[in-house]
DNA sequence: TGCCGGTTTCAATCATCTTTGACTTTTTCC
DNA sequence: GGAAAAAGTCAAAGATGATTGAAACCGGCA
């Protein structure tokens, strides 16, 4: 298990390396802990059991549980917002733009990402130094939320007040039936809301598009 | 201070009926402990402190921290219940029940109760004893609320797939909106995404009022 | 009316357990 | 050999439940 570092590029020298590796190692412990045992009772012995290190160890890397916190938020942001800009590519124009992109949102809410980012988020209500950790990182989602609907739909006029209402609305239900289904698991009722709300959005897209912007392309 | 019983008619003498002024005292603050501290930091020290009681005598009531929690999970639901079904009376027939429904029931997830119970919804995800008690609570509610709708649009073909649909759209939307603005202190979005669903249910009802049920009465 | 035994309510103290961060020691790598 | 990583030890603080002791209340009886 003592590999050497024979011809390993190492971009700093190999301990930097491995000590990058462990800190992702406490950091993914950490999220996971996020998502099985909640924010509350996510305590530094157990993501150090879980990283598969002593506490001691650990300490070493991030002095305090508050700065493993800090990492955590931050390696969770940088993720979700790869993986969110990933799945909301510009898929074809026309077609069901709408729909393919409402799903798409839909997993990326359903994935333990969005639980352990909800998570923190609940736990930051009442935590002021959470909170102040977290807003950054929430603002910039937000921000890419509504830069990434704008670039999809190019051809919607997104001065009309309609496109925020539809945006808003949106962010709602999903996120709202997503928090629902971390409590009741339930399934089969989600796929009619999606379809309903695909459709609703699909009319008011349509009638906009008509008044608004006669050459669309 | 030390009043007598004279003509005090008291139930089932006295000593019961402080006991349960005492027992209310602690569940209200223990409710408030949810809403303020969140649930994982309200300890038995701070709900005794906030009940003005000694922490030995709240403990008297209730031997242990989870009687608490159990007690103010009743005391919750019943009153919320109340609440709820008050609010939600078949107002006069036509006009805009719709809109007023959906308003009466956005004031329902913006009141304190509806945060505590958010976060003890929250904390029972990763807490299996908590999820136990809380569950016949949410599925007493989760009937009321269907029940309810179905007595209010009493016109509306409840056999109708799209009527199940509007329900849990709506539902979705308006606690994703409460749950969002717990944290990001926002308003005036609101409105316009509640106005907006309003006009949608109500063109859905529309059209299917007249395709099902010719004579609404 | 006034006093007394028994019960209920409230208060205080105690031991135990958990979590945290500081500190020291050992191992591994350069 | 020297520096970094990992492991182990320690005391302090906080939370919980149990135990003990004090105060208030209820019933009955002279």
């Amino acid at each position: 298990m003592t590999r050497r570092g024979s011809t390993e590029q190492a971009p700093v020298g190999w301990q930097a390396q491995k000590s990058a590796a462990t800190r992702n190692l406490i950091i993914e412990a950490a999220i996971k802990c996020f998502v099985d045992l909640g924010y509350a009772r996510t305590t530094t012995t157990v993501i150090a059991d879980r990283a598969g290190l002593s506490r001691g160890a650990m300490l070493h890397h991030f002095p305090s549980k508050i700065d493993v916190v800090r990492a955590a938020v931050e390696y969770l942001h940088a993720k979700r917002l790869r993986a969110f800009r990933r799945a909301a590519q510009p898929t074809n124009i026309s077609a069901d733009r709408i729909r393919l992109n409402l799903d798409a949102y839909w997993q990326h809410v359903r994935h333990p990402m969005f639980v352990a980012f909800f998570e923190l988020t609940v736990a930051a209500r009442t935590d002021p130094e959470l909170a102040e950790i977290l807003r950054p990182a929430q603002e910039a989602f937000e921000d890419a939320w509504h830069r990434t609907a704008r670039e999809v739909f190019t051809d919607w006029d997104t001065t009309d007040e309609s496109f925020d209402v539809a945006l808003d609305l949106t962010r709602y239900v999903l996120e709202g039936m997503a928090i629902s289904f971390l409590v009741h698991k339930e399934t089969e009722r989600d796929r009619r809301v999606l379809t309903y709300l695909a459709s609703k959005l699909k009319e008011l897209h349509d009638s906009r598009l008509g008044q608004s912007l006669p050459a669309p392309r």
